[in-house]
DNA sequence: AGATATTTTTCCCTTACGGTAAAATTGTGT
DNA sequence: ACACAATTTTACCGTAAGGGAAAAATATCT
């Protein structure tokens, strides 16, 4: 598998969609627990997961920070 | 001055924020053109210049991008 | 099949967004 | 400092959509 330490670029919701649900397949938690550790409904992380492009950007923040994926912005 | 290379972790909005204010600046635009550059309202623009948390994931996205930062996420 | 997990749907409330215009801030020149 | 201009922020409103909860519909396992 891809390592945990590689750089992803991110182009959109999607992107980071698929990087969420690979991180808690392998914490091995379900969505419902997951929301709840985040402080969100399952929905959200359902949506998230599957790349809903409209979602809240602090909420977005909040769940990769607590599934131990940190974002980076680089100016070009 | 840090170079514009440098990798910032973005932990919040308002950190996205003035990095977006810095560019434009750059640039010698206004938010009216800018907004209008990125087809979105002059008021979203102050707002996330600002750190408003609850702005559209991919709007930030977009404007982000025309702007010319790129968003990467990494896993811990 | 049965149990578990995920996605989708429905109902309801809240809020983001854009447009416009006014208020506030910042910047410039004299 | 002062006046004036330019830029940014804020307020109001209508529309559209997000988000939560829970149930229903699919999917995925053993």
């Amino acid at each position: 598998m891809t390592p945990s330490s590689e750089m992803t670029l991110i182009k959109n919701a999607t992107d980071i969609g698929k990087m969420i649900r690979a991180k808690r397949k392998e914490i091995e938690m379900t969505q419902a627990d997951f929301a709840g550790l985040c402080n969100v409904g399952i929905r959200f992380i359902s949506e998230l997961e599957n790349g809903k492009p409209t979602l809240e950007f602090d909420r977005v923040l909040r769940v990769t920070q607590l599934i131990g994926i940190d974002l980076f912005a680089k100016g070009r």
